[in-house]
DNA sequence: AAGATAAAGGACGATAATATCTTTAATCAA
DNA sequence: TTGATTAAAGATATTATCGTCCTTTATCTT
């Protein structure tokens, strides 16, 4: 239901709140906190930099940081900035005789998405990181 | 998020509640009438078959027919049988220090997975039949 | 300025989802 | 029993997603 590059993201982007604060983190070390293969993590850090939820660095010392506090992305925001939810706002099927309405087996289809879309939006990358009472993601191998 | 297939096999039970009836409809017809791909649908009304949401007879005057009446058959139900939402009920990862825990990471998308079963539970075939007030999905052309 | 570092970008493989085709098996009617 | 009809099953083609590799460009340090 989720890709994995939303995994993937997702995974990066908590890691990089809990473990990098305000500095830039290159792709290898993320990769290597995350599990994430590291050239496919690269194609994926360097959407959310498209996207702004991260800034990139070329150069020595340079990597990925957040470009919002931890507190001000939701899991929505990450899921959608790497594959977005394609709400069904119109017929998909392009008939002429629906035009815009959408009949009632898309209408619950895009219900659901709603629901998605508010679930996600529920959780903040701070309240993963900041939830003491559950096991964190990532890697057995030490975090560094 | 819904693949392809999940959104044909909804129009196919759509379809056979709206126009069947009882009596068993041929691939063919069903195809037509669905504006899906005749031999991508005989894949998917097999493994509607397999799941029992249909029943399958061979032969001169055999077809599909829905194997329960439209009102105890839910979206839900029809999503299910051909791509089946993989609720996150463990560490996908694997680690042996988070053991049956999930991170509050794949709690929050696995929220957000109960609130789409829950969404398409909402909504029976019958419901989407009898729903006057809105179009009917399928093809512009004759229903048959 | 020169070399080292690290992301950007493009080309290329591997795998899974989608879609088609062909042969076989079951069922019905004459 | 024969032929027509229709689903089952397996092989194959196409497309999108996932993943890798290599070259280029930007940035930092000396």
């Amino acid at each position: 239901m989720f890709s994995q590059t939303a995994e993937y993201a997702l995974r990066a982007v908590v890691w990089l709140a809990e473990n990098a604060g305000d500095a830039s983190v290159g792709n290898q070390r993320i990769a290597e906190g995350t599990c994430v293969p590291e050239t496919y993590l690269a194609k994926i850090m360097q959407t959310l930099a498209q996207e702004e939820l991260v800034t990139a660095r070329r150069g020595a010392g340079g990597g990925f940081a957040l470009n919002y506090e931890p507190q001000d992305i939701t899991v929505f925001d990450v899921v959608n900035a790497v594959s977005p939810i394609k709400r069904i706002t119109s017929c998909p099927l392009g008939l002429k005789t629906h035009g815009k309405m959408r009949c009632r087996m898309h209408e619950s289809l895009d219900a659901a998405l709603e629901k998605v879309e508010e679930a996600l939006s529920d959780t903040t990358i701070a309240q993963i990181v900041g939830d003491r009472s559950r096991p964190k993601p990532m890697c057995d191998s030490p975090t560094r």
